[in-house]
DNA sequence: TTCATTGATGCGATAAGGTTATCACAGCAT
DNA sequence: ATGCTGTGATAACCTTATCGCATCAATGAA
């Protein structure tokens, strides 16, 4: 009952040439062995696959049925062998990784785009998450690796940073600093901050308030946005300034100017978090592509 | 290098349960034996499929590749061997059947309609030729089966009768003959007849020779039709009168009228033809479905 | 007839695959 | 610590499947 390949591939040589001497030449083998071959093929589907006219071979209705069948399946068989192995190099299988909304604002549109082209055949399962979560789901390795802005102590996880961006500050148009071309921290002492809110960022939150508490003072938070261009909106409208990369500096338009800050400037870091023992091939070609920590 | 379908389903059933001795339980195999079958898929594939720790088994990115397409596969596997076994039956495969123009004029459209219906699973090729062409077709063996009404000669094939129809006469409606209820043969002796050429139709040709000689005259014919619709016309024409199939009184319409001949009446014979030595299961079921020879 | 060629068969050698017994290691309860 | 249990790996042995060789029976060609 039991199909075995070889039975196939042999059946198939059989097929081809209709002559048991020539198909078991191209198999390397007799043809005695092939004659038993056949036969264990036709018990095994219960019906005679072959006529044997003493002078050669024709298909039956059943074995011409099989015939035209099983090339495509002996074809699956090697592609899956060839596929597999290309998963074990990350060319193909599936890649999740996690990323935070401040990720995608930023570098990571261009990175999977890049990920595409290199991986075509790897499937993305992407999620989006605050760094926390994010870290806890790789440790529970149900993420083979994401990028976050805050490496906490989640244990069983290894980081690496990956892109650092300098943090920049959006004013009013008519204030007086807008003058200037680069603003010293210490000079936004007095000002009222939008932030996000801790949870929705908390790498950029504890970025920002300790650069504060370095340059000697604790920012005046009176508003949280939920998103950069509300913040930015809500600078246009005079009620704060806000804190914004440098490389995001085009998301401000009417009533709003972005200048960047003096050093030392707070500084963005992104990290890449994967498991301690994580073996997804894949993500060794991820990190590839990454831009330079520098 | 050589994927065998039994590592392929070790392998499954390693990846089903993540444990070796179960795995090998539901295999009726011992442990080792499974370990070691897993050990020389991973040697066909090159690539490790499974983390062994030492509390348990993981997949690794190729692992879970393969076990996400193997279960696919083993199924492809079944069923190929399932519809070989149906085609040795005759519910699978092809049937190459040829026929006469006539017998699709009669009874071959509801018998297809029932052969789709006993056989859906059948690939249907049909080719339509002249009964001595379908013979000799049959005879090479490039045809199953064929439905002819004229069987000659032609070696290596095995004919059997399988219909009869009796031909009436097609008149103008101003004929004189159209007040009988059945007309007999030799009344038509002076009558110009309009036939199919020879070589479109020859059994029905024959057929109507060797009965009108039998009622003692040769029929005087004027005219040749290439088809039955076209006879009928030019009866209606004046041009002469026509045989048809009783079955086919239905084509008669304006200007003619059909008449049923009074016995002994002209048959039309029709024949299944196949390869003396046919193997093909579907012609088998297609005999089950044919009209009766009465 | 004689010979070449077809696929099938009997038999001994051998390779492939299975079982048994055992090992090394990890986690858990004592 | 100290067994105890459960994990998969390994080694030795044995069974079975598969192979090659020699040969056979049937057919077609010379």
């Amino acid at each position: 009952m039991n199909l075995e390949l070889r039975l196939l591939k042999s059946f198939q040589a059989v097929a081809d040439h209709l002559n048991f001497r020539r198909a078991a030449e191209e198999l390397h083998l007799t043809q005695p062995a092939l004659s038993r071959q056949i036969q264990q093929l036709e018990e095994a589907i219960g019906k005679p696959l072959l006529d044997r006219d003493r002078r050669g071979v024709t298909l039956t209705h059943a074995g011409r049925f099989l015939y035209e069948r099983v090339a495509g399946l002996l074809h699956d068989v090697a592609t899956l062998a060839k596929e597999t192995r290309e998963a074990a190099n990350g060319g193909r299988g599936t890649l999740a990784l996690g990323y935070t909304e401040s990720a995608m604002a930023s570098f990571l549109p261009s990175l999977l785009r890049n990920l595409r082209r290199r991986l075509p055949n790897v499937s993305l399962q992407l999620r989006q998450e605050h760094s926390e979560q994010l870290a806890r789901e790789v440790s529970l390795r149900r993420l083979d690796a994401a990028i976050i802005s805050l490496v906490g102590q989640v244990p069983g996880i290894i980081s690496a940073p990956i892109a650092t961006e300098a943090l920049g500050i959006v004013l009013p148009d008519h204030h007086p600093l807008t003058v200037k071309k680069e603003i010293p921290l210490p000079a936004l002492a007095k000002e009222h901050f939008i932030l996000f809110p801790y949870q929705v960022n908390p790498g950029l939150f504890s970025r920002i308030m300790s650069s504060c508490q370095n340059a000697g003072f604790v920012p005046n938070v009176i508003e949280e946005a939920q998103s950069r261009i509300l913040a930015v909106n809500m600078v246009a409208a005079g009620l704060g300034v806000t804190f914004l990369s440098e490389n995001l500096a085009y998301y401000c338009g009417q009533g709003t100017v972005f200048k960047p800050l003096k050093k030392p400037k707070p500084l963005m870091q992104y990290y890449l978090v994967e498991p301690a023992n994580g073996e997804n091939p894949c993500v060794a070609e991820l990190k590839k592509l990454l831009p330079s920590p520098a």
